[in-house]
DNA sequence: TATTGAGCTAGAGCCCACTCTAGCTTCTAC
DNA sequence: GTAGAAGCTAGAGTGGGCTCTAGCTCAATA
């Protein structure tokens, strides 16, 4: 890992992608593994390893986690050893709901692309026929009602 | 389709899923392709058609269409035949922006199950190493960096 | 020495998509 | 004729996750 280098924030900030505000507003909220330090003029100091965790940050913060849960699954981990499977336990929790959510959004596409498909069924027709009369084929059961759709 | 069946406010948010308010909000952002008529008596009357277009509108908001989306092409259906070509624009957009939500979100799961498989190793070997040293093997290249976070 | 740029704090503001409230009317049942 | 359920409008409130502002300090450069 070579030594721990100092960064600003501004460096960090434009390395992990978050804002400084968000740096300074996810400090407040606790959602640090490590305490930030501070240098003896006030201004925070951020190493390597924090870019590791903000990047596993966002992961979780861009797959629909809150920051109240990463705040959570952060303190245990600040407690130290012991609490693993409570960490393990959050952390299969949000697979779950991450794999739901893709699901869902594959369900979406379903429909999506079922509606792309009659428009193109209708200009390739060159429009002698009327859009949202009979369906082609649903995309599956629940999702029949978008049919009569526009 | 058979006789179209008046529906109350009420009927309309128990089959769509949506509160009375979000109805009533959705028809003063103009987001109902047929114009909600009225009874004499002031009250709202839907038919099974609303359905099937909340149903869309539904799937449509769940993938991430905003509200300002669904009206535009809302507002093109309404205008009637001839514009097509951009209805179907509207929706190939949307579709690509599912697909690239799908792949951030597989991206994450990606992570999410690294990060369960460490803590599952770890709590099969008893405890007996350190957590988040060195990692077993990342998911992705541009996700390297999460294997340094607790 | 003056300016510029980066950083600091506390706190206000914003956006979206609802959700809820107050105060009123109307329908249905008993 | 009275209670209670459902509906109506206008408008205020909510929540999460930032984002922005004001007013300040500090360090490096011209």
């Amino acid at each position: 890992m070579g030594v721990s280098v100092d960064l600003s924030i501004g460096e960090v900030a434009e390395r992990s992608g978050l804002s400084v505000h968000a740096l300074r507003f996810y400090e407040r909220e606790g959602l640090f593994a490590n305490p930030v330090r501070r240098l003896s003029n006030g201004r925070r100091v951020y190493h390597e390893e924090d870019l590791g965790w903000l990047a596993l940050c966002t992961k979780l913060r861009s797959s629909g986690m809150s920051l109240a849960a990463i705040r959570q699954y952060v303190e245990l981990a600040r407690q130290g050893a012991g609490n693993e499977p409570q960490r393990l336990e959050l952390l299969r929790e949000h697979e779950k709901h991450v794999e739901q959510q893709l699901s869902e959004l594959q369900e979406c596409l379903d429909v999506i692309r079922y509606k792309v498909r009659v428009y193109e069924d209708h200009l390739a027709r060159g429009e002698a026929d009327q859009l949202w009369s009979p369906p082609i084929q649903a995309p599956s059961q629940s999702n029949e009602d978008c049919h009569r759709a526009p």
